[in-house]
DNA sequence: TTTGTTCCTGACCATTTGGTCAAACCAATT
DNA sequence: AATTGGTTTGACCAAATGGTCAGGAACAAA
């Protein structure tokens, strides 16, 4: 790894983190600057512009949620095996704190989700998998349009909502934190008993 | 209504829409004056300033929530038509796009929220209603803090992250609010199945 | 008509902020 | 030692932005 990849590595950190925390507007060249340890001036050398390192970051978030919710992983497992992968899965991404980032972002410029999707082909195989099940009888008939709504709500509102569920459930961190362990678990449960015959 | 309150109103109202669509740090006092058809004088001459005038707007915000969500009507209603209408009417505030600046501006400080709900006494009466049935044993075993995360959930979060459910389940727009308009029932149908004995 | 009050505005200000640039630095090559 | 090419930076700039202020318009009271 050479010198300027090392300031590179260092920029993209200190910019992930400023992004993610202030959002695009909320976020100072000169800050990001001081947290990577260098000059506003070599900033701008790195990555041309703001709008440049945003891009950047921005990409990188949406590329490691999209494979996530956009996947069903065809294997062995039975249904509800997988129902709980996929819930513990996108919950372990969504503790990251990404979540909010695309959301806000995607919301103050709904352009950024369009230039990047028009691509993927065939629909959502969550979609074909329930859709199956649903043929099959299964499961308790169920859109699994609705039910991927269902599911993804259940899995990333949590770590975005977590300051309001904290008050109005009058939890501390610790106990917030505690319930959130078996939650993947707990949230995976219901699905299965909402669906299940 | 004299004079000055007509223009009060007027800027509240452009002051909600801007700062709803863009956020604090987006949001531009001369586009507020503009929006509301005076001058940036004159702006400042009703509210003193623009943290001012948010603190004002991000307010009125969560007075409409909270009650919404702290309060679990007490009436002759049986718990599964209880979900039914809790469903409903937060739906109905989630849809106004007001949910997404709240969370936004909350995770930008979360001193706007502590300043403001210290004084809330007693638990939360949902989660009180819920203890009780589960003590009756009326509903499957579960935790009601958990049940009040995933019925806020899949309540709030498709209205935050439509743009993203649009494009991954590969609806237009109109298609998406076909299918918002059963949502509520849909949703209620769902929580009545996953805790029913 | 004069005086006073409320509301409104153009012009202006200080600060912040994204971005530029010439000069310096430094390691590798000749 | 001299040259070269990539990297870094302090100083600087233009535009944007929140906020101020003296004065003007409108209207009512004296």
């Amino acid at each position: 790894m050479n010198e300027s990849t090392i300031t590179e590595e260092k920029i993209l950190q200190a910019a992930r983190l400023e992004f993610e925390r202030k959002g695009y507007n909320g976020t100072r060249m000169q800050v990001i600057a001081d947290v990577a340890g260098i000059s506003k001036a070599s900033l701008h050398y790195h990555f041309r512009s703001k709008d440049n390192l945003f891009q950047r970051i921005f990409d990188d978030a949406l590329n490691a949620y999209i494979p996530l919710v956009n996947t069903w992983k065809d294997d062995s497992l039975n249904w509800e095996e997988k129902v709980n992968r996929f819930t513990t899965d996108l919950l372990e991404f969504v503790q990251k704190g990404t979540m909010l980032f695309i959301i806000r972002e995607i919301n103050r410029n709904p352009e950024l989700l369009s230039e990047r999707l028009k691509k993927s082909k065939s629909p959502n195989s969550f979609i074909l998998y329930f859709e199956q099940l649903n043929t099959d009888n299964q499961i308790r008939q169920t859109d699994p349009r609705l039910l991927y709504i269902f599911l993804q709500s259940i899995c990333c509102f949590p770590a975005i909502n977590n300051q309001m569920f904290k008050k109005v459930l009058r939890l501390t961190d610790k106990q917030y934190h505690e319930m959130m362990e078996g939650y993947a678990r707990a949230a995976a449960t219901f699905i299965i008993n909402a669906i299940k015959k």
